[in-house]
DNA sequence: TATTGTTATACTCTATAACTATA
DNA sequence: TATAGTTATAGAGTATAACAATA
């Protein structure tokens, strides 16, 4: 009976938009957006960086970037420095604000994580993570698949 | 130990992610955007209806509705129908088009739910579905308890 | 000549406020 | 006076293309 996997799905696709809808209004009170929380995400794991490298890793082109970082810079969670060696190239890095308003963030997801599995035993844990991890895989699999197309 | 939930979060979030990633790939595949595809899934829910009655369904402003209805009509999934006795409103039906359109991605779905949760038992399935059915009151319930302050 | 980040332009989603036509 | 939907304006995220400065 396929309708149990259907109800399985879209039972999953609530939870995604709940938990975006969630995010969204939580990084918002900090003063932020998800675009730019990601950005400072991934300027936490690799240290300061020039644009490029953010480009990069986020995914999305240099020019996106600028924006950005740009809205970054007008609320005060980056500066731009300059490149001790390349004039063509910014290093971008957090002030003190955005240090701080990540380790908050970081903060708020062990409690979200608290709030939402506290209950459950071990066990169970591990079986939810299990089963997440596989469709993980699976998505990443049926992405590979259609952009080969 | 918290560190499984704080995994498990992780694991939640990626999906997340990826399916939100996937969606908008697909919908794109069809010309469409995840709001517009969201505003035609409530149409089609309601059948032929005003933007009012959209702007509700959605959450969203009215003017909000009057640029995705724009689009869709520029698309041609839609088209404003005038009202038969309200001079005032439009009456957005979907056309030809539109209707083949959602009844593709439909069975988009169902694909999509048997390539993730094929290889399930209805046990698991079972499991699965109960778990994301609690998270997604948990977050509903963080979610009105964060409006309330 | 290649790279870094910018300006220029455009499209989508979102909002509020003012306004028009109609109820 | 209230409602339905629009124009006006604004901000955020996204893209490509052309361009400047530098490597």
């Amino acid at each position: 009976m396929s309708n149990r996997r259907i109800a399985a799905l879209d039972q999953l696709m609530l939870v995604t938009h709940l938990l975006s809808a969630d995010l969204e209004r939580y990084v918002a009170s900090h003063g932020l957006t998800t675009s730019r929380v990601q950005l400072l995400w991934h300027l936490g794991r690799l240290g300061p960086c020039q644009q490029r490298d953010l480009a990069a890793a986020l995914e999305v082109s240099p020019r996106n970037v600028t924006g950005l970082v740009d809205g970054l810079v007008d609320t005060g969670f980056v500066t731009r420095e300059s490149h001790p060696t390349d004039r063509r190239a910014t290093l971008v890095t957090p002030t003190r604000k955005g240090s701080q308003v990540m380790q908050e963030l970081a903060d708020g997801q062990v409690e979200l994580a608290g709030q939402l599995f506290g209950e459950l035993s071990d066990r169970q844990l591990a079986t939810l993570t299990r089963m997440l991890c596989d469709i993980a895989q699976k998505v990443v699999l049926l992405m590979e698949q259609e952009a080969a197309r």
